[in-house]
DNA sequence: GCCGTTTTCGGCCCGACTGTTTTCAGTCG
């Protein structure tokens, strides 16, 4: 099992724990542990392979034997024995937003609410509002959480190139109000994250009432979920939450730092702040002693004041950065004009839409001294893969197109399919006459572990292969990863001199930004890639570079940053 | 259940908003 799947289990148990009225502590301590677990750029088989799973923060002495238990058993008896006591329906209903443990346990026993259906229907038949605590309007709250909930499948994630333009359009128009003096993007929008839950937003206004009532009417608002005077939440376009909070000046800069996040990130922060004298929140940091409040304008300053070098958003994970600015050790992290070329870009010789030509005149417009046009194989017949015949002509096409362009080098290339038994596409004869191979999955994807492993493994050990591309093969919304052991698959591609791809393609950021911290810490190359099928493609450059970033990833760390000619000499390309 | 440069026991980040409440519990981030 991987981390997800033994992180899964846990956060289970975690709501068992609430659901039951136990120790909160407990649950939070089992939550802390699956989160850490989760965001553990190792994988944990081999940690307890090695007896190390006493490393991972907020696993101590039980948590570590269930750890054990789930690799070696699949589950844990503690967990089976509780999650037995309780209908299976419970999670359903603890996934619906408003809806707590303390709400659902109230719920299962005085009305013997088992499922999201029977909840729909209590709902309807007004037996809800009769009980403590509850009444008609908490009724009807329900009542609309649930039908949210139903009717869009799941509360669900939005990736992170969707909720960008959304944030945009929103900004824009408030902006446009003259009370409204600043509007800026906080939370996982900010930190980058691959994908976000809602958005928001934070603004500077010195009439906020008035700020507040432009935003809750702007036009494409479907619902208020809450309205405050500081807060508000509304449902945007019937598609994305999005949360506005008015902040004084003087306080800018604590409020940032406070809704840019991760949470984890900032009870660590006011963690360290309480070891100093300090209590930190969104207003500031208040003087134990004193009581006397430092508000700070500039986000900079939060991180000052506690002795730390400024994490960017994209690191704020409790990942080691706190640790790393207390010492100021922080990386100096990769940027998208850090890039110098593509590698992975499809012609219209097989299923992209432009020609070679205007690819190339894209690339030298955006700055780029070199781009590899990588086609299909011709085992991808549904995106026109080229047959060895057509991938030669396709090889001297590049070369005498790359001739008439001065200041952008065109490599050959061929994006080969790697087939179920682990051969490649093409004969070796065939690829050593490219300048790039990519080498990549595309069917068979349900193979199991130590088969797709193999496979894999395989292709890179292929002396003619030079990236492997899109190594997991997940899809937003499509398809899961496919199961594999990516510590052998890294540790192929060290051994072999391999650089994987950070894939940009907004549906795939694939490697993840875990992932790709583990090729990091283990050393292997990494090529940020776009995977462009259309000349704006090029563009989602951005969404790889975010994942890199958050993976800690430095310019060195990427093959393609390095300028062509250290480039061509990195490769051995003549 | 975890954790420790005041601690191996007694804490565990902090506040906004809502609804049902005459002072607070639950949920969320």
């Amino acid at each position: 099992m991987d981390n997800s799947g033994v992180a899964a289990i846990l956060s289970k148990m975690a709501l068992l724990l609430e659901f039951k009225g136990e120790n909160p502590f407990k649950a939070k301590a089992y939550e802390r542990a699956a989160r850490n677990i989760r965001g553990l750029g190792e994988d944990i088989g081999e940690m307890y392979r090695r007896d190390r799973l006493s490393e991972i923060p907020g696993v101590g002495g039980a948590i570590r034997e269930k750890v054990r238990e789930i690799l070696d058993t699949g589950t844990f008896k503690a967990y089976e024995r509780t999650a037995a006591e309780v209908p299976p329906g419970i999670f359903g209903i603890l996934d619906i937003p408003g809806i707590g443990p303390k709400t659902a346990k109230l719920l299962y026993e005085k009305l013997d609410i088992r499922s999201v259906d029977g909840l729909l229907k209590a709902a309807i038949e007004h037996r809800i509002r009769r009980l403590s605590r509850m009444g008609p309007k908490q009724e009807e709250k329900i009542l609309r959480s649930v039908q949210r909930y139903q009717s869009s499948g799941e509360p669900g994630r939005t990736p992170l190139a969707t909720a960008d333009p959304i944030t945009e359009e929103i900004k824009e128009q408030l902006r446009a109000f003259p009370f409204i003096k600043k509007v800026i993007a906080a939370g996982s929008i900010r930190r980058r994250k691959e994908t976000v839950k809602d958005i928001d937003l934070i603004a500077l206004s010195d009439v906020p009432a008035k700020a507040m009532d432009g935003f809750l009417h702007l036009q494409k608002v479907t619902e208020v979920i809450e309205e405050g005077n500081t807060l508000s939440s509304v449902l945007y376009d019937n598609k994305i939450r999005v949360d506005l909070r008015i902040v004084p000046e003087e306080s800018f800069g604590t409020l940032l730092q406070h809704f840019t996040g991760s949470k984890e990130h900032n009870i660590h922060l006011r963690k360290l702040a309480l070891e100093k004298g300090y209590k930190l929140n969104e207003y500031g940091f208040t003087d134990i002693a004193t009581n006397v409040i430092k508000r700070c304008a500039e986000e900079k300053q939060v991180y000052d004041h506690l002795g730390l070098e400024f994490p960017v958003p994209e690191l704020r994970e409790d990942r080691g950065e706190i640790e790393a600015g207390m010492q100021k050790r922080l990386p100096k992290l990769i940027e998208v004009e850090d890039i110098k070329g593509d590698l992975h870009v499809h012609s219209n010789w097989s299923d992209g839409e432009d020609s070679i030509e205007d690819l190339a005149l894209s690339a030298l417009e955006r700055g780029y001294e070199y781009i590899a046009i990588t086609d299909h194989s011709h085992s991808t017949a549904i995106a026109g893969g080229l047959s060895e015949k057509r991938l030669l002509e396709h090889t001297k096409a590049v070369s005498s197109i790359d001739e008439k362009f001065e200041g952008i080098r065109l490599l050959s290339g061929t994006e080969c399919d790697i087939r179920p038994g682990g051969k490649l596409d093409y004969s070796d004869r065939v690829l050593q006459e490219l300048d790039i191979v990519i080498a990549a999955v595309h069917a068979g994807l349900d193979q199991d572990r130590k088969t797709m492993t193999k496979r894999i493994v395989s292709a890179l050990e292929n002396e003619h292969v030079d990236i492997l591309a899109h190594p997991t093969g997940r899809k937003f919304g499509k398809r899961e990863a496919y199961d594999v052991d990516m510590e052998k698959v890294l540790q192929a591609a060290l051994d072999n001199d391999k650089a994987i791809e950070i894939n940009s393609s907004p549906s795939r950021l694939d490697l993840n930004d875990i992932n790709a911290g583990m090729a990091r810490k283990m050393g292997v190359w990494l090529a940020i890639n776009t995977d462009t099928h259309r000349l704006d493609n090029f563009n989602n450059i951005r969404y790889g570079i975010d994942v890199a970033r958050r993976a800690w990833i430095e310019p060195q760390d990427v093959v393609n940053t390095r300028h062509i000619k250290d480039f061509v000499s990195l490769f051995r390309i003549e």
